[in-house]
DNA sequence: TTTATCTCTGTGAACGCTCACAGATTCAGG
DNA sequence: CCTGAATCTGTGAGCGTTCACAGAGATAAA
């Protein structure tokens, strides 16, 4: 139980309380050795009785580092994102960082600016960037962090930098191949906006894909992640009479509004048009019907990316590479064989 | 541009450069008054040169205070929490705050009590927990927040601490009271995990709306927030042949779960049953049908939670409170009527 | 002119901690 | 018994700030 008014309780009165130098009661706390155990157990009492904690202030000031890790995010309220922070809390936890975290509102370089200012006077020892969207230049970003040990997450896979990504391509690939091989041959997509990495990507290895089973991609339009924007692409697709018996989308959210859209048109999932989501959300698999979808680890991605930021903060000189990790396809009700006959 | 390698530039690396005084520069950076103009812009100037950032853990150490605010979460995995969070972040920073964040694991007291360990030492100028979970005891919080300033978001309405809530009895009566006006007496629900504060406000106002309107619970499921436990719950509901009209679901996941269980056992809504929700999340507009839920503004929440932290900053001794908002319903197609025949 | 006040600037000390060093024990080996 | 190492403990200094104070120059009032 913490004093409620009184002084911060510091090394010095533990010393006092127990006898011994403070010096002494640092070695304690930092488990030096050459501790006698009885003196040792004597500060330790002290420390319980005092409810003393040591003050990072203190501490960062003189070695100059701080057992704190910052995060910068981008697009906290989309799903990829806000998975990715909660598996790097807790593996930051784990390794004993404390962390400060702060979340990025536009992809201005102003606003990244902003956003590093706040951490520059913290001593974080290193940075875990996720940083979906392109034109939040690395390269900047990079800038602004100095001699800080950075690792991005979800990042163009390829890129030269120390990071950690999910490879996109695979899964779209993965998708669309699925789609191929039940036999279709029209396909259509709805693509993430295409200022985010992965949608950019999964869109570019959609058509890939197509391209390289001589398919030619019937259409596509860009949405923003939400359901509704996935409910407008897939109508607009419609409206303009376009013959596709398969639609590629770049997330589940939009994926959802898509089925809706069909619906509202009296068409059949999958029996006249098979539908892809991507991302694995856990509702999807209670979609009507369940969605087929790209599952993304984003434990593993934020777990990869705490422990190769660690390993960078030991030794910052080691050569930057990318942890990347493969997302799987997972096959549920919304993809089919087309018919033959179709529609309108 | 920050130097690579080099030591950190500090106060007195500026005032060299600028030829005054450490103090004379320190002045400069809290704008002190009595600093003459041209002296201030001379060291403005280096300290852009030198790019200089005032050190924080020695401003904290000082002054006893870190223009930082601590969050604690638990269940940041849940849309509730994690939309608070977000709008948290935007509060904190745009009040000038940096952000030290921890979410919780386990409602355990030793895993609060970790927690907190981490924030002992930082000296945080308060602190803004999210524990929408009983067992999380307010008491045993207030307690190793010791001294300082406290606010808490989504826990009882109605509790003497200083606090910032959503109505949820309030919203669970509106849509119960909702589907009463439809004309249904035959209601059932699905609630939440009950050792959440609002789940088990939902389902006691479920409860109190029914009595009030003299009809009788049909029965009630606890689910875990998730589309699957929805699914389920629903499941057995119909399993045990109960007879209702409507089914009040604690959140719009668990209701999305429902309507697949219903509609996997051939019951048509609204026609069959109604349905609700709770908590708006942006995909429930796009179920099928359209989810007649509660809207939660997370966004107010988190904004209303961190203007009042930092009047408790500001006078750590007026009196507790707690703001309130109130949730809003969102009318679509899942409820409707009941037929006047039924099934089975 | 003198004195009081306002403006501006600089000097010590302190915040709570760790580091480098040095002193004091103990214990073994010659 | 002396020497050297290993073990344990304490002292000074400094990390980069701000605070309290004091001093100096300018301006206004007497």
């Amino acid at each position: 139980m913490a004093d409620s008014v009184s002084r911060r309780v510091t090394l010095n009165d533990v010393a006092r309380l127990s006898g011994v130098s403070y010096q002494t009661v640092s070695r304690v706390i930092n488990n030096h050795p050459y501790v006698a155990e009885d003196t040792r157990a004597r500060v330790l009492e002290a420390i319980e009785q005092l409810d003393y904690h040591p003050n990072k202030a203190a501490k960062s000031l003189v070695t100059r580092r701080s057992q704190t890790l910052a995060v910068i995010t981008y697009g906290l309220d989309k799903y990829g994102p806000a998975q990715i922070m909660i598996n790097v809390e807790r593996a930051a936890k784990e390794a004993g960082y404390d962390l400060i975290f702060s979340n990025i509102h536009e992809t201005s370089l102003e606003s990244m600016r902003a956003a590093m200012e706040s951490l520059e006077g913290w001593q974080v020892d290193g940075i875990l960037a996720i940083t979906p969207v392109a034109n939040i230049l690395c390269e900047e970003l990079r800038a602004l962090c100095g001699s800080v040990p950075l690792v991005q997450v979800d990042i163009p896979l390829g890129a030269q930098v120390p990071s950690a990504v999910i490879d996109q391509r695979w899964g779209s690939a993965l998708v669309t191949r699925h789609l191929i091989s039940l036999g279709h041959t029209r396909i259509a997509a709805i693509s993430g906006p295409l200022d985010w990495f992965g949608a950019q990507a999964r869109h570019e290895s959609w058509r890939e894909t197509l391209r390289e089973a001589r398919l030619t991609p019937v259409a596509s339009l860009e949405g923003d992640w939400t359901a509704g924007s996935g409910y407008q692409a897939a109508g607009q697709l419609l409206d303009r009479g376009l013959n596709f018996t398969a639609l590629v989308v770049a997330n589940d959210q939009m994926a959802l509004g898509a089925i809706r859209a069909l619906r509202d048109r009296g068409l059949r999932i999958p029996e006249d048009i098979s539908i892809t989501g991507f991302d694995d959300i856990p509702e999807a698999a209670y979609f009507d019907p369940p969605l087929t979808t790209v599952r993304q680890d984003f434990g593993v991605l934020g777990n990869k990316g705490v422990e190769y930021l660690m390993e960078r903060i030991a030794d910052p000189q080691a050569a930057a590479r990318q942890v990347v990790i493969r997302p799987a396809l997972v096959q549920r009700l919304s993809t089919g064989r087309p018919c033959p006959e179709r529609r309108t």
